[in-house]
DNA sequence: TAGAATCTATCTATCACTTGATAGGTGAAA
DNA sequence: TTTCACCTATCAAGTGATAGATAGATTCTA
């Protein structure tokens, strides 16, 4: 009974996802998600009353499972050179692998046309990532947290600008150009 | 005779190109532009017969300007540091003092729905901006002509993820904090 | 130089289309 | 018999774009 409703709902959010990957809130319409998961658009607003709705609810599952694959920074079992490397490769594989930008790059540039709803969601996964980075850097060059926030802040910048230019000179040559200092730097 | 008819020419552009840096390629209309400026949608068209004529055009003029303001990177009258630091203080007069995106930050994120005309553009402009840099860093290092591309590279995705986490954060600190390490390295 | 023709920059009016959203109906499952 | 998950049909608003009219300036020509 209820795994059809769920399937469909969770079809809609993988929808969704790949439409705003592609090309933003704007980018695509309840018409499109419904033809692509084989349903009407009326059907859609079913699961999520309005857009806002739909679009928040894919960042936070985006943030909920992105928080899930993040390991414990202070965990002695990975070396900070992991963390660090295995976050530019989970970026890498969204910005040069599937050719398309991260979700919160995207939403981002989007920002003034965003319902309040998916503002707050976005805000909740930048404050996940640099916390997280924070700690890694605090660990890694046994600073302070303002330091670390500061060397997570450039990390993160480099990553999200990296994913930018790739798109920009359409060259995915560019995403190890922009992060070869912070490979090298830490391996 | 040809003021009135250049002068709202560019009253549009200069219009467009506000509406392009705040919500991008979809977050304005012909009705919109031609409210601000004081005319109908039909006579924006009459000037810019479709949109991407216009955003097309609007980004050419940018780049033009863009490259004026651009020293010669060989220059001796110009200090390396003093090229890297007015290039970062040019980005943050737009992206921290004015609160808004680059155009091309913005672009480059609606890339999947620019016509290509406007794709060619910004490709010019990415260009631009990219051999001035590594002239820069060439000259700077004293290295080739591909690390100093790395280089430019690295700088520039700082730049560009700095304007994002901005946004993002909607934190005006992050960007002195994403490009402290840029500044502090060559002053 | 007077009048005709053309050009310029704008207008009104309208087109076909897409958008997010809603109302209300239908059959199956609980 | 109520709830669920979908449907059809429709709405009002907004989109980019076009057609055709008009007033005023400019240019050509007799």
């Amino acid at each position: 009974m209820k795994d059809t409703k769920v399937d469909t709902k969770s079809k809609i959010m993988d929808v969704a996802e790949a439409f705003i990957s592609q090309g933003g809130y704007g980018a695509f319409s309840f018409r499109d998600i419904a033809e692509s998961v084989g349903i009407k658009s009326a059907s859609v607003h079913y699961h999520f009353p309005t857009k806002g709705d739909l679009v928040a609810a894919v960042m936070a599952r985006y943030t909920h499972e992105f928080s899930q694959m993040l390991p414990d920074p202070c965990d002695a079992a990975f070396s900070t050179k992991d963390l660090i490397n295995g976050f530019i490769d989970g970026f890498k594989a969204k910005v040069v692998d599937q050719m398309n930008m991260s979700l919160c790059t995207m939403l981002t540039s989007d920002k003034s046309s965003l319902p309040d709803a998916v503002c707050h969601e976005l805000a909740i996964f930048y404050k996940l990532k640099l916390d997280w980075l924070t700690q890694v850097f605090m660990r890694l060059e046994q600073t302070n947290e303002d330091e670390a926030l500061t060397k997570a802040s450039q990390f993160l910048a480099c990553l999200h600008g990296a994913s930018i230019l790739v798109q920009g000179a359409n060259d995915p040559d560019f995403f190890d150009r922009a992060l070869s200092h912070w490979r090298t730097a830490y391996s």
